[in-house]
DNA sequence: CTCTATGCCTAGAATGCCTACATATTAGCC
DNA sequence: GGCTAATATGTAGGCATTCTAGGCATAGAG
């Protein structure tokens, strides 16, 4: 995995896993990890700022919950605003992926060199 | 556009548009915009350093070109390690928006260029 | 007891794009 | 002639974001 990649898809990633229910930080990564299908493993060193990140731009609000008598989660839910970055977002995907897609599969060459090797 | 976004395909795209025959680095810049339908603007900023560093990786091979009495173009060419280079990001990308893809529940539905339309 | 998994977090390094600028030629326009 | 835009290459510093590498702690399996 090109970490490169991840860039500008990390934030709309989370968005998308936590805005039908909440989630939290380990279950995002798992979720991540399962949808597809082993490829996207999210590094907490890059999750958990983007979380707080998010949660200080309010795309996100978070809640502690106790998963045992010593273990708590920190769930997060996504606001109005974050779910309007998502569709955002979404957007953006497409278009870009469509762009790149566009690049790398034109047949036809214009502009391009005549150049004398 | 996201900024973000480009980070990872940028060598790419370069590899991509001189692999067929050289162009030179103001070519690139228009060759992407007419590809992605003036979606991708390449910036100077982010070009020229990008090709000084392929090349010094060993991916391209420059040389000028004469274009007029007192105008010069630094074509690039590119190498045999760039088009092994190229083809694994070819399949990296693939692999990446795929499971973008996958995690955003649009599973085996992948932009095309007529999304730009 | 030890190892793995779960669960959260941060500091600093590394990466790489962008803004803004510098420099210069060429062509169109009035 | 003078003005503007397009062509053409290049650098410096800023900025955003990821990763590495750790810290801390509970829980379960072998």
């Amino acid at each position: 995995m090109d970490s490169q990649l991840l860039a500008g898809t990390l934030e709309m990633l989370v968005l998308q896993i936590v805005s039908p229910q909440p989630s939290y930080g380990y279950a995002i990564t798992q979720e991540v990890l399962q949808r597809s299908r082993g490829y996207l493993e999210l590094k907490e060193g890059s999750l958990y700022p983007a979380l707080h990140r998010m949660e200080r731009e309010g795309l996100l609000e978070s809640y502690w919950v106790e998963a045992g008598p010593k273990r708590r989660r920190k769930y997060y839910r996504v606001t109005a605003k974050g779910l309007a970055v998502l569709e955002a977002k979404q957007s953006e995907w497409k278009r870009f992926s469509a762009a790149v897609n566009g690049v790398m599969g034109a047949t036809g060459v214009v502009g391009t060199a005549d150049a004398l090797a």
